[in-house]
DNA sequence: TTGAAAGCGCTAACAT
DNA sequence: ATGTTAGCGCTTTCAA
C-alpha cells in the first residue's frame, strides 16, 4: 500500500495536520518541520490520495472532455491533435483529463450531465459547436464552466475560442476568382455545425463581392470524411456542367474529393480545383498538395483548455472570447480552370 | 448543489444506509422501501459522489491511457480510432477513462507512477509496446494491472491484443514477389517498436521464402509520419537503382512514400509500388489508393479495454494473450513493375 | 508553531 | 428489514 500522511506523522513524530500543511507549504510550520516532512515523505514515496485530496476539496482538478464519436470507424486527425493541445496544457497546470466518448445525439447530454452531478469534473471543453447547441444550453442553466472551440449563434457571451473561418473561405474565394474560377461548387457538412454556416457565409460574401453568387444547389452536404467528399464531388462531377473548383469545407472531405475527380480521369487543379480547410498534416502529402486554410489546432486546444483551468479556478480571464486570423496555404491543388 | 445521499434518507424518512442498500439493489431492502428511495432519488435528481464512492471503494472505475504525444503535430488516425474503441467499452461498462499526454523519454515513467500511486485509476492501457518497456516493467514491479496492444519480447506472460503482422508482412512479401518484385526497399521506424520487429521478420522471412535477402541498407528509418516516409522514400529514389517496391510499414509514411515518387515524376504503382500497414481510412483515398494490411484499430482498442476492466474486475480472462490474423488489402498503389 | 477534532459523501460491518 | 456507527485519506477550523 502507498504511505499515508498518517504513516509520515507516525515516522516524523508529528501530527497529520501539521504534516498536511507542511506538504503544502503554509505559512505556519517552522522551516525545520517542513524540512522534515518533505524528506521523509520523499523517502517514502508518498503521493497524496487525489480521491481524498478532492473529496475534500470539493473539486476535482480534472477537465472534462466528451469525444463526439460517429461510428467506429473514427479517425479524424483533427481530434487526437486537438486532444494532444489540451492535454498538454492540462498537465502544465497539474489538471487531469477525463475523456468519454459519446455519438451526438439523445444520450450524449446524459453523459454531460452524469459527469457534473456525480463531480467528475470541474468543467468541459466543447467542440464543433452546433446551432442550438444543448450541450451548451444545459452546461449554462446548471452555470456550469466550460469553454468551446468554436461559437454559437446568439450565445455572444460564452468563453471562446475560434477561427476566424469567414475570413478564411474570403480568402479562399479571392484565390480562386482571382485564378479564373466562376463554376464553384461547395461541399459541407450539416448547417448544425456553427463553423459551417460561418464559413458558408464567408465563402458566399466573398464570392459576392465578385460578383459571383453561389446557389444552394451547389452546396452539398457530406459528412466530414474523406468518404463522405469522395461521394458528394462524384455527383458534381457527373453534372453535364461540373464546376471548375470544389471548395470542401475540411480537408478530409477535400481529400476525398480528389480522389474522386482522379478516379473520373480529370486533373485536379486542372480540370477541377480543390481547397480545404484545417491543414492537417496530410494535406501537403495529396497528390497534388491540397490547398487549404490553417487552424492551430494543437494551440487552440491548448488556449482552450488553460481559458478553462482559468475560470474553474477563478482567475479572471484576460479575453473571454478569441478570434484567431486564418492564413490561407496554396498548394497545387488548386490553378487556372483550362479555357474551352 | 447536487442532493446527497442524506437528502433522500430525509426526504424518504429512512436511515442512509438504507437508503445507499436500496440504491444498490440489496437483498436485505423491502421492495417497497426499494420504489420508494428509487423515485425519490430520481425525483430529486441524485447522481452518486463518484469521488466519496471510490474513496470509500479504494477503487477508481477509471482506466488509464497515456498518449505518447510525439511534439504538437500529433494527428496520427491511429489514436483517434483506438481511443474510440476504449471509450466505447469502458463507458459500456461503466468505467471511465482519464488521459493523459506525455512524450516517451525521462519523465514517462513518472506520469504513470504518479497515477498509479495518487489512486486516481484502477489500471492502464499500453500501446505501441517496446523494445525495453519502461512502462510495462514499472507496472509488473509494482504488480498494477495493465493490458498491452502490442507483445513485448521476453515477457510472454503481460496480458495484450496484438496483430499477427509477421504473417501480414509475409502476405505482403508473397503477393510483392508474385507481382514480379526483387528489388524491395523498406521504410521502418525505429526499431524500439515491438511492432516494427515483428513486421520486419515477417517480410525478411517472407522475401526469404522466395529467394530474396532483405539487405540492412535496404531498411530506412522513418518516424511514422507523412513527412518521414516521404523523406526516406526520396532517398531510396534518388539511389542510381531505385527499388521497384517499397514496403511502409504504417500508412502514413506510405501516403508520404507515395507523394516522395510523384513528386519525382515516376509511377507508383508502375515505376515504384508502394505498400503500407493499418488501412487508416484515408489509404483507400490516396492517388491510388493504397495496398495495406488491415488492422481493426477500433475493436483492438475495445478488446484491450474489456480485458483491463475483467482484470480489474477480477474476473477470469477466457485469454489472456490474443493474436490477431490479418487481411491484405489490394488496391492500385501496387502492381507488376515495369520491364526493362 | 502545533494538535485535536470535525467532516467531505459514501459504504459496510455489526447490531437490532 | 432497518439503523447505528466507524472510517476511507485528506483539509481545515478552532483551540492551545
Amino acid at each position: 500500500m502507498s504511505p499515508s500522511i498518517r504513516d509520515i506523522a507516525k515516522k516524523v513524530g508529528k501530527s497529520i495536520t501539521t504534516v498536511s500543511r507542511a506538504l503544502h507549504d503554509y505559512d505556519d510550520v517552522s522551516p525545520e518541520t517542513k524540512e522534515l516532512v518533505r524528506k521523509a515523505a520523499e523517502e517514502m514515496g508518498y503521493i497524496a490520495n487525489r480521491q481524498a485530496q478532492l473529496l475534500r476539496q470539493k473539486s476535482t482538478d480534472t477537465i472534462g472532455f466528451i469525444l463526439p464519436t460517429f461510428g467506429p470507424r473514427f479517425s479524424d486527425p483533427f481530434f487526437s491533435e486537438f486532444l494532444a493541445g489540451i492535454g498538454n496544457k492540462a498537465s502544465a497546470y497539474g489538471y487531469d483529463l477525463l475523456v468519454s466518448t459519446c455519438p451526438p445525439g439523445e444520450k450524449e447530454i446524459h453523459t454531460y450531465q452524469y459527469e457534473v452531478q456525480s463531480n467528475r469534473v470541474d468543467g468541459f471543453i466543447i467542440v464543433r459547436t452546433r446551432v442550438e447547441d444543448e450541450r451548451i444550453k444545459y452546461l449554462t442553466s446548471v452555470n456550469f464552466p466550460f469553454v468551446a472551440f468554436g461559437r454559437v449563434p446568439g450565445m455572444d457571451d460564452i468563453p471562446f475560442v475560434d477561427e476566424n473561418s469567414e475570413i478564411g473561405m474570403q480568402m479562399i474565394a479571392d484565390y480562386l476568382v482571382d485564378l479564373g474560377h466562376t463554376k464553384i461548387a461547395c461541399i459541407a457538412p450539416s448547417m448544425n455545425y456553427t463553423f459551417a454556416i460561418h464559413r458558408i457565409a464567408g465563402l458566399k460574401e466573398g464570392l459576392k463581392l465578385h460578383g459571383i453568387n453561389l446557389q444552394e444547389k451547389d452546396i452539398l452536404t457530406g459528412d466530414l470524411t474523406e468518404k463522405g467528399g469522395y461521394e458528394r464531388a462524384m455527383e458534381l462531377i457527373q453534372r453535364k456542367m461540373h464546376p471548375t473548383a470544389i471548395v470542401a469545407l475540411n480537408d478530409l472531405m477535400a481529400i476525398g474529393a480528389i480522389s474522386a475527380i482522379q478516379d473520373s480521369g480529370l486533373i485536379v487543379g486542372k480540370d477541377i480545383s480543390v481547397t480545404g480547410f484545417d491543414n492537417i498534416p496530410s494535406a501537403a502529402y495529396t497528390h497534388p498538395p491540397l490547398t487549404t486554410v490553417h487552424q492551430p489546432i494543437f494551440q487552440i486546444g491548448g488556449m482552450v483548455s488553460e481559458m478553462l483551468i482559468q475560470i474553474v479556478k477563478n482567475v479572471p480571464l484576460e479575453k473571454k472570447q478569441i478570434l484567431l486570423k486564418p492564413s490561407l496555404i496554396k498548394r497545387q491543388s488548386s490553378g487556372a480552370p483550362i479555357k474551352k
